[in-house]
DNA sequence: TATGAATGAGAGTTCATTCAT
DNA sequence: AATGAATGAACTCTCATTCAT
């Protein structure tokens, strides 16, 4: 599929897109870079930071989750981007908000002895990955995705990085 | 990067290469099936069907994770094919023999009430999605992936899928 | 000699051809069926429908011969589509208007007595394969046709056509 | 249609077609030159110097129709390569024996007042041209060619060359 | 500003020819 | 002598980019 079809079928002549973007690449970042922003700003949209630790986990899954199960497209935008030599890594492996949030999530929990000691990144990385992972297996028609099955699936990543044995009553800190 | 030089990098005539290979989707689709094959291959190897539930798990698990931190291209291969229209969607979209086998562990593990219930494909799905992206992180260079982290993780799999409350005793049948 | 050069040649980018003919196939295809309506319309340009028998079967013959001699290029076209596999055999085997009316042409004399019985299309495809081969010889320097040597050439076609003891005077009708 | 495909076709190596034609072109042009050969020698075959001048004009003729009608690959490779550039001119514009015997016929004709005058290379490429013409339209699938409708060819092509009101009686010298 | 015809470097593919077996 | 895998120059075709309108 190469740019001149794309501009044809978007109903743009080619030097139109020419005059907006410099070159295919810079294209291509520009959308990546706006599909990854709108993922960012649609999971923490929802973040509360005053809400406590097990909430604002499964408002951030969830809301992962739901972005990429309404937003196939752009999904498909950022992980093709997000492993592809052509985009610029220092764009690509930038840690952006949400990650960002996350993982000072995940800190926070590891302090009040909530979650278990790990690398957080590789902590939140495992997470999302999982959640991806999940998403884009209904969006290859493997099975339903429905609310309850988003739960079940967020709360098992929460048990993957909660210490055992930990009472329900600590989660309330 | 196009495949007249990828040929004459590798040594080899591009006619050499057309003998071979009818096109460049043909050869592309065979390289993919023999990286998932070994895949599938590797990770199966040690896997040994007499052995506790746990153990059948962690093995799976930690046999991924060599394979993938030990065959980076290998898994380049499988992860760009994966969700590129060009590779056919039937074998794209096919359950492998190490698919099928950590479906049927967690059946059982369900069967005995050790796992929690969930879609058995989507619960592989997600620990395998888990897996590859803490793999991944390691080979984008955002940690260090050493033996016990791989442990770490790997347990924190079991965690995500084991009911909680189940005692350990439980786990050896 | 390829495509690839004859666009060069011609001062307009390969890029360019193709934005006009899908293949070259099509090119060829275009290209032959432009030159054969050339030839059709230059054979029949001076063709008068009242004027007598004999005096339309020489301008007909003239016609030809004088479009084979003043357009080599596009009789060698027309000669090497006309039995290439490249070129669809429909749009080669069609008949085509000239053709056409120099068989209705033969019916009419035969039907007048003029001509000898003879199946219609092998009449018309002797004479015209006798005076594209009299051109030929021309244009492979074999000798000289100037107009008195194509007068003859007629002359030896209609008398290959007509009866013999046929006098003068029925031409007229 | 390359010649890797021919020589597999045809259940030959490359390597063994290499060894006995130089090339390509040789190859072609050896078997141009056999099929001319062995058309020169059909025609010529049934040729008897010492009949009259119209039995030879007619043995000729009915001659090289039926070698047009029966030797159809013969006649492909000769047309084909009669007009190509591949083939070195010299052999393909070569007055071979049967042209040759035809020209003489020809010149004989004159001489002795039965044919109109003419240029004699003319004169036997046009009847050739026709003779040719009238087998492709049976080979193009246009009409049947029986031995009657071959004799109207040839009868054709002698009241093409024959002077107007020549006696009957002329022709047995 | 918007267009899309024109471009040509470069992609995928073919094929005449070679050469080790 | 016979083979056919290997070769790479040359072919057909594509596509990112330009520029006159």
């Amino acid at each position: 599929m190469s740019f001149s079809k794309i501009f044809s079928r978007a109903g743009v002549g080619s030097g139109t897109a020419y005059h907006y973007f410099e070159s295919k690449e810079i294209l291509i970042h520009t959308l990546y870079q706006e599909c990854s922003d709108l993922m960012d700003r649609e999971i923490l949209a929802e973040y509360q930071p005053t809400a406590t630790l097990k909430e604002r986990f499964q408002v951030l899954l969830r809301s992962m989750a739901r972005f990429v199960l309404t937003h196939r497209r752009e999904l498909s935008v950022i992980v093709a981007c997000g492993h592809s030599p052509t985009v610029d890594p220092a764009s690509r492996l930038r840690v952006n908000p949400s990650m960002a949030a996350a993982v000072s999530l995940f800190a926070e929990g590891q302090r009040s002895g909530v979650f278990v000691p790990m690398d957080q990144t590789m902590a939140v990385l495992m997470i999302t990955g999982a959640i991806i992972a999940v998403a884009q297996g209904q969006l290859d028609g493997k099975y339903l995705l429905d609310n309850s099955a988003v739960d079940e699936a967020v709360e098992a990543c929460w048990r993957a990085m909660a210490k055992p044995g930990v009472s329900p009553r600590n989660l309330l800190s």
